[in-house]
DNA sequence: CTTTATCTTGACACGTTCTTGAAACATTTC
DNA sequence: GAAATGTTTCAAGAACGTGTCAAGATAAAG
């Protein structure tokens, strides 16, 4: 039974609000608990909860970025719980990756009908979040690209562009879906973006490749895009 | 690529709510209109939508019903809105089937959030469209040529002419079609054209086929233009 | 405020792909 | 069998896309 119990990360920083919300949840489920932003991620990958409420107001991070960086790995359900009510921060939330938003105070009552409700409809098999491929792991969950055991520094711009292509290994990208996913609203020029884009390729194939020339993982598809070699 | 407008579904037998509520979401959705059960019931099937937005009191039937009786038999993303704020009325809806409850009045920002959300959810992975015969595998999800199990390179040229091939595997395809679905807008000259047409089919048949004179994929129909055997 | 890392932009070399012309080949018709 | 028509192949320059380096601009960190 401990087996298929349903497991649920709640992360807030008040001890008071996390002893509610498990005294409330532990009758039906498995509950987890976090207290900052770091501690929620790092409880994501080794709890791997079901779903996550997660309350906006953390002491060492936004509870947005906590969304989003949860967001680049993974699709368990978030449900925001937060004291503001404005719409912008609700509209922030959801866009940010969140499933759903509720604004405190809440009844028990309600929060577990929208638990189930998230649930119900995430039944969906969870990707993996590691990519491996002869020298080259990347974790996503973790933030880390290792070659041959040995981490790799990234930078911001080059990791996302390994993440976009880690999340669609062994499919093409075109330029402009990278670009796209990676400057998103603010790409206007094209012209001037996928130059960029071929210097970061550059840069990146640098740090990963033994011979930036022949590559073995970022291979370039022509007039199209770039594909993540899988096999 | 054909363009496919995402179709929201609006049930409220109020008028001007319809209308408001039209006006908000036309800019960025196709939407359909249902003024009582009946007819959001019918128009679910006729119309197809990719997610509706329900209001709770309906002349004909409960709101409630109206969810359970979709329930049946589609997961369309539904989102309640509703003048009811009592936590039971949400639970009620939320554990019959329903994605979200919205109370009146709302901001058009948070329902257009929560509709992206919805629909970010129940985004499903596009189905593989693959085509295989003999050693040739074609896989147009992945921009994937096979030849016994090594991928072939195509230039860009070359993989327009076999991904339309593909997408009309086994029917002919004139010329002029070919012609306009590679160089779409600027073909003018006819004669050069069909000319490059041919020189790239060559080119694609010595990278496919094992004897290029005697061709197992692409065959050409004398007069009219060339076809892809499934057969 | 200084230093450092990162991003952005420009220039250029290189390789691939496209386009075009000519010629060889196949097929049908007279 | 010869002509006419349509098709395939080959080759070479033009056009284009891509990779790389390096310097200036910008942002972040101490």
């Amino acid at each position: 039974m401990a087996e298929t119990a349903i497991r649920i990360l709640v992360v807030d920083d008040e001890r008071p609000i996390r002893r509610f919300l498990n005294a409330s949840l532990s009758g039906q489920f498995t509950v987890l608990e976090a207290a900052t932003g770091e501690e929620a991620l790092a409880m994501t990958v080794s709890g791997r909860p079901d779903v996550i409420i997660l309350d906006m107001g953390l002491p060492d991070m936004d509870g947005l970025d906590v969304t989003r960086r949860l967001r680049e790995w993974t699709q368990i359900p978030i449900i925001i719980v937060s004291v503001r009510d404005r719409e912008e921060d609700k509209i922030a939330a959801l866009d940010a990756g969140a499933d759903d938003y509720l604004t405190k105070p809440f009844g028990v009552g309600e929060l577990t009908a929208r638990v189930r409700a998230a649930l119900r409809r995430s039944a969906q098999p969870e990707s993996d979040s590691v990519f491996q491929k002869d020298d080259l792991l990347v974790d996503l969950a973790r933030r880390n690209v290792l070659i041959q055991g040995k981490a790799v520094s990234l930078t911001p711009t080059e990791y996302d562009i390994l993440r976009v292509l880690v999340q669609h290994a062994g499919k093409v990208l075109t330029h402009e879906q990278l670009i796209h996913s990676i400057w998103g609203s603010k790409s206007v020029n094209d012209e001037e973006n996928s130059h960029l884009l071929r210097v970061n390729i550059s840069n990146l194939r640098r740090k990963l490749e033994i011979d930036p020339a022949r590559p073995r993982y970022i291979v370039t598809e022509p007039g199209v895009g770039y594909r993540l070699k899988t096999i």
